[in-house]
DNA sequence: CGCAATTGGCTCACCTAAAT
DNA sequence: ATTTAGGTGAGCCAATTGCG
C-alpha cells in the first residue's frame, strides 16, 4: 500500500467523487492522475473501494475510510504540536447551553493537568457537529443526540434531560400540561425552531395522543423560550436543567411520559488525550447534575 | 451534460554505480 | 562520504472516449 495513494483515496472518499476530490487537494492534481492512482490501489488491494455511477464508498472502502481518515485529519494539525507551540489541543463542538454553563469550570481544571492547551469551541446543533467531526475541524461533539447516530461515531450519553412545559403566571390555576393540548386551556407554544431535536420529539409525541400544539413563537435558545413566557407571551417549550435560574413567577409543569431529551459526547475514531480526560470530566459533572434532577 | 476511465506523450524523482 | 551521470518508471497533463 502506498501512502500517496491512501492520501488521494481520502480525499475522494472525504469529497464523496474524483473530480470534487481534485478541486479540494491543496496540491495540483488532475482528474485522470486520481483516476488511475484509486483503480491502482484497488488493484493492489484486490477490493472495489468506490460503487461508480452513482459513485459511493463500498463497504470495504468505507472501512478503510474510517481507518485512515483520523491519521489524515490531525496530520494537518502536527506541525505546531511537534514544534512544541502548543502541547495539547482540545476542539469542542457544542450547544451554546455547555459552552455557557458548563466549559469555564471544566476549561479550568483541563488546562490544570494540561497546560499549554489550546482551546477551539464551537456553537452548533447536532448536524452542524456531525459535519465538524466529519471534516476532521473537532475531536469531540457534545450536543443533544438523536434518537440513533451515524454507525463510524462512538457516543456516551451524559445526561437525561426530561421535557417540561415553562408556565407564566396567568396560567396559575393549570395544574397539568395536558390542559393545553386536551382544550381546557389555550396558550401560544414558545418553542426552539422546527428542525430542533426537543421540538419535534415533542410534535411526535403529541401525535402519538392524538393531539396537535403549533408553534407560535419560535425562540433559538432555551433562554430565550423563558424570557418570553416571563413576559407572559405564552407557554414555553423547555427541557429541566438542574442549575437553571427561572425568571420569577415561571412555573415548570412536568411533561410526564415524554421522552427525555438526551445529551451526548460524541466523536469519531479513537479519542486522544487531552479529549479523553475532558470526557471524564464531563461524565463525572453530568452525573452530578442527573442525580440533582433525580432528586425532584 | 457531467463525470469517470483511457490513451499517449512527457517530466522528474529516485536508484545504482562510478568518480572524486 | 559526497558528488555526478545514466537509466528507469511512477505519475503528470491534455485530449478523448464511454457511460448513465
Amino acid at each position: 500500500m502506498n501512502l500517496h495513494h491512501l492520501e488521494l483515496f481520502y480525499y475522494v472518499a472525504k469529497a464523496g467523487g474524483i473530480s470534487r476530490a481534485c478541486a479540494v487537494i491543496p496540491y495540483g492534481v488532475q482528474q485522470p492522475a486520481v483516476s488511475a492512482q484509486i483503480l491502482t490501489l484497488e488493484k493492489e488491494l484486490g477490493l472495489v473501494l468506490f460503487q461508480r455511477k452513482p459513485f459511493h464508498l463500498t463497504p470495504a472502502g468505507g472501512r478503510l475510510f474510517a481507518e485512515i481518515a483520523p491519521f489524515f485529519e490531525r496530520v494537518a494539525d502536527l506541525g505546531p504540536v511537534l514544534r512544541g507551540e502548543f502541547s495539547h489541543q482540545l476542539r469542542l463542538v457544542a450547544l451554546g447551553e455547555v459552552l455557557k454553563d458548563h466549559m469555564p469550570e471544566l476549561l479550568q481544571a483541563l488546562m490544570r493537568r494540561f497546560p499549554g492547551l489550546k482551546a477551539r469551541l464551537y456553537e452548533r446543533n447536532q448536524a452542524e457537529a456531525i459535519a465538524l467531526l466529519d471534516e476532521g475541524e473537532a475531536d469531540l461533539a457534545v450536543t443533544v443526540r438523536e434518537t440513533s447516530l451515524p454507525e463510524r461515531f462512538a457516543s456516551r450519553d451524559l445526561i437525561r434531560l426530561p421535557m417540561v412545559l415553562l408556565v407564566p403566571p396567568s396560567f396559575a390555576r393549570v395544574k397539568r400540561a395536558e390542559a393545553f393540548w386536551t382544550g381546557e386551556a389555550r396558550a401560544p407554544l414558545v418553542a426552539l425552531p422546527g428542525n430542533e431535536i426537543l421540538t419535534r420529539h415533542f410534535a411526535a409525541e403529541l401525535l402519538r395522543r392524538g393531539a396537535s400544539w403549533p408553534t407560535a413563537i419560535e425562540a433559538n435558545g432555551v433562554e430565550l423560550v423563558a424570557n418570553y413566557v416571563s413576559h407572559g407571551m405564552g407557554v414555553g417549550l423547555s427541557v429541566r436543567v438542574p442549575q437553571a435560574k427561572l425568571p420569577p413567577g415561571v412555573r415548570v409543569l412536568p411533561l410526564k411520559d415524554f421522552p427525555d431529551i438526551v445529551v451526548a459526547a460524541f466523536w469519531r475514531g479513537t479519542l486522544r488525550e487531552p479529549s479523553v480526560t475532558f470526557l471524564d470530566l464531563l461524565t463525572k459533572r453530568a452525573e452530578v447534575f442527573s442525580r440533582r434532577i433525580a432528586r425532584r
